[in-house]
DNA sequence: ATTTTTTACTTAGCATTACTAATTTGCTAT
DNA sequence: ATAGCAAATTAGTAATGCTAAGTAAAAAAT
């Protein structure tokens, strides 16, 4: 394996992530309601337990962050009609705009990283976008 | 500019991030603490402002940072010599060992991923690498 | 059918770490 | 020498993570 792969790899994903994680909506949203938010859009409501897993986080913490989240009408909070234990979240429309104002920021600053770059380093970026996508994913 | 490019890259690289951070080395040490230790062990002794700029971090969280370090044998805090102001900060071996350690894990962790890819994916990654690492210091 | 156990969420209390505002100490012009 | 600036620190507050303990619904066992 190739080691200087392995560290350029490495070291450029956890800056630029770093960097990327600064672009959201406006207003006062912490990085924990964003990425809830983030799930609660892609993937359509979820219980408790599913979204604190999906957080890796515990139960309670999520809980505190839903609650946040529902005092700030971005998602609300309703008991599963099939199993009265669980609760469904589900991103409100206001909840869903600051989801998707965040991705148009992030991927605004992420298309002036690459407009800088010369084409054919684009290509490169674009064979490999699918493949850390797959790894990312697994 | 390629949307899908842009989408599945940002996204690749938060998840791949976040499931790298996991990877540290054993011991109750924070993402916070390692990340102060990574700049000390690759930039070496630093002010206290200087450690607070490069993390984007207010300098009296980082001195909150830096005592906790201290109090761990991780780090050091010695006056400059030059400016009775400023104040050096200094990973110890054990520092530098639990620094090395994570970087070590990291990468084993990352090896994992990428013996799991086909050769020709992998040469698509290793051509991008330097790009991404060249959008990252940018 | 009732009791017991398990599951899912919630509440309570504590630790960590971020922030801003204010303070201390040292340097650098006048 | 002293006014002003710079660097670090202290104090106080807010956000967010955790574990432990509590409640309510569902499932399993008798």
């Amino acid at each position: 394996m190739d080691e200087a792969l392995n560290d350029d790899l490495r070291i450029a994903l956890m800056r630029i992530v770093r960097r990327m994680r600064f672009e959201r909506a406006d207003g006062d949203i912490s990085d924990g309601h964003l990425s809830a938010l983030f799930v609660l859009w892609k993937e359509g409501a979820q219980t408790l337990g599913s979204l604190s897993e999906h957080e890796r986080v515990t139960p309670p913490s999520m809980n505190r962050t839903v609650n946040a989240l529902v005092e700030s009408g971005l998602v609300t909070r309703t008991t599963s009609p099939d199993d009265g234990r669980k609760v469904l979240i589900e991103a409100t429309d206001a909840g869903l705009e600051i989801a998707r104002e965040t991705k148009r920021r992030r991927a605004a600053w992420f298309a002036r990283q690459l407009e800088a770059l010369p084409p054919d380093e684009r290509d490169a970026l674009a064979a490999a976008a699918p493949i850390l996508r797959k790894l990312a994913d697994s």
